[in-house]
RNA sequence: GCUCUUGUGGACAAAUUGGCUAAGUCACCACACUUUCACUGUGGAGAUUGCGGGUUCGAACCCCGUCGAGAGUACCA
């Protein structure tokens, strides 16, 4: 059988890091088997819904490569549509939900939010365990509860034709043990007495998740449901909802992945914490209503998405082996719902930006250059591609983020803005003046196209003029770059060629003679 | 509170499922290379596997207890 596997999210806000680590096991599963990969929204909370989301999610998966093979944004397969509020248009849910009721398996129940909250105020005070609409709680006489287990069926029908507000809840049976075997965590099980008459279908008319992700998941095939440890209290109902159905024998596996935790190791990563720590926590920038509801995204901070994809795929899941860097294939190729920890993955922000570092320093020159030219363009430089390509292959071993190329190396493309005058003041020595006035002179006679032999010759020079290397080298690194930190010098001559070199050292000795 | 889940160096984690001295990566420290920074390489420090019992020739792994952490507890997903 061809594994099918969607990712199911709902269009809230921005779809957090987290989503995309769901959807990308998601995404191995199906590319490993060969299988089918679905986007498929959940938008049944209509006071949830929020303008631009589902645009979001479509992008940001797009950009992590990790692509639904069929579902919204995606093109529609054979069994769209894939958008919850569409489905509902079509009448699917109500039509199952009208089923379990036929057979007597869930019912109707009138209760206002009011007549709840009083429920739960008496069981509270009863010191019950838990305040829950149950079987211990639906037809208690005392409770008052309008449901149609209570009611007589012609009360019940009255109350609907006159077009009173009513939901659909699951009939759940006392004493049972519900038991459910899933990849990950193995054999868990529920006693139905904990659980809760969940509402199958709302007042509006539109289902709940836990109706219509079963409903869904049925008739698109879906053969394994990969999802968030929040969901894994609420897996009981979703078995018995799946036998309630007679569903039960082609009832996809479960796979509930581990949370990913805040750095501190305290709760699951929450899209505030990305303020808080410093640091993004979704995959792309998002403007919100407000201020603090708009995020950076990995993607505007500078993250290359091969590694946020890699960083993502490790947390909570290893390949048995050392290998650390993979690529999409690599991890499809490896990856196994087994593997899969149980325990929370802590967000590590320096494993993130040291899995970056590596993807950029496998990146060719080129392919650096061509990502550079529009940021450079933005700078206002006129570098040429084979500029940029030299520049790219002299400063990747120096930054991690593709935005530190221009902001750590400015200098290759305009003026030094600033240099470092504590080394200055500490190295340059009036009395030595004379001899760097020589120094440049040499330099005239250099083959700037050759670094080696340049750095030969004036080492040379060095010693046959008395000085020493610290008295000379740092001179020329600040004086081209105005810090310490950077690319070999002569590396850096080579780049600018003989003239600008020659007129920054210049340039740069002035400055000097005055600090 | 109740239900479910989880616990291996600071972080991520491996351990052929009961079998040598508990891998490796990130971070940290030192050295080498660069008379810069970084990269890279080498080495180092850091763990009585949450804790306490038990079973066993042998336990990270099985059993009991205990503590901590997280999630869920909505007509939200």
């Amino acid at each position: 059988m061809s594994i099918r596997v969607r990712f199911a999210p709902s269009p809230t806000g921005a779809l957090h890091i987290g989503g995309i680590r769901t959807a990308l096991f998601n995404y191995l599963l199906a590319k490993k088997h060969g299988g089918t990969f679905i986007l498929r929204i959940e938008d049944t909370d209509q006071t949830r819904y929020v303008e631009g989301a589902e645009e979001y999610i479509i992008e940001a998966l797009t950009w992590c490569g990790i692509a639904p093979t069929e579902g919204v944004g995606f093109g529609e397969g054979s069994y769209a549509p894939y958008r919850q509020s569409d489905r509902f248009k079509q009448g699917v849910y109500k039509k199952y939900a009208n089923q379990l009721i036929d057979k007597g398996l869930a019912y109707y129940a009138f209760d206002t939010p009011q007549q709840l909250e009083a429920m739960r105020n008496t069981l509270q005070a009863e010191g019950a365990k838990n305040q829950a609409y149950s079987h211990a709680t639906r037809t208690r006489e005392d409770l008052g509860l309008n449901n149609s287990l209570r009611l007589a069926a012609e009360e019940v029908q009255k109350r609907i034709a006159s077009g009173e507000p009513y939901v659909i809840r699951l009939k759940i049976e006392a004493d049972q043990i519900v038991e459910l075997t899933d990849i990950i965590r193995g054999h868990v099980q529920f006693n139905t007495n904990e659980l809760d008459d969940k509402v199958l279908l709302k007042a509006d008319g539109m289902p709940t998740y836990h109706l219509a992700n079963i409903v869904d998941d049925y008739e698109m095939k879906i053969t394994h449901v990969i999802r968030g440890e929040e969901w894994l209290p609420s897996a009981g109902h979703h078995v018995l909802i799946y036998r309630a159905f007679g569903w039960e024998s082609v009832m996809p596996q479960f796979a509930h992945l581990p949370l990913i935790l805040k750095p501190d190791g305290k709760g699951k990563l929450s899209k505030r914490d990305g303020a808080k720590f410093g640091f993004p926590v979704f995959p792309l920038e998002w403007q919100g209503a407000k201020a603090e509801d708009s995020f950076a995204g990995f993607r505007s901070v500078g993250f290359d998405p091969r590694a946020v994809v890699n960083f993502l795929a490790l947390l909570g899941w290893n390949a048995g082996t050392e290998q650390e860097i993979f690529s999409l294939d690599e991890l499809a190729e490896h990856f196994s719902l087994e593997k899969i920890h149980k325990a929370g993955a802590r967000f590590d922000y320096d494993k993130a930006k040291w899995f970056n570092q590596q993807y950029i320093h496998a990146t060719s020159n080129g392919d650096l250059a061509a990502q550079l030219h529009p940021l450079s363009m933005a700078k206002g430089y006129e570098a040429t591609t084979e500029e940029l390509s030299q520049f790219a292959g002299l400063m990747k071993e120096r930054v991690v983020f593709l935005s530190e190329f221009l902001e750590k190396g400015y200098y290759f493309f305009e003026d030094v803005k600033e240099y470092d005058t504590a080394n200055v003041t500490k190295r340059w020595k009036p009395e030595n003046r004379e001899k760097f006035n020589n120094l440049l002179v040499m330099m005239q006679d250099l083959d700037y196209t050759a670094p080696l032999s340049m750095e030969h010759a004036v080492k040379e020079w060095i010693n046959a003029n008395g000085m020493k290397m610290g008295e000379v080298l740092p001179i020329l690194r600040i004086a081209l770059a105005g810090t310490m930190q950077g690319p070999a010098i002569f590396d850096m001559a080579a780049y600018f060629g003989k003239d600008k070199t020659l007129s920054r050292l210049k340039k740069a000795f002035e400055v000097f003679d005055k600090i």
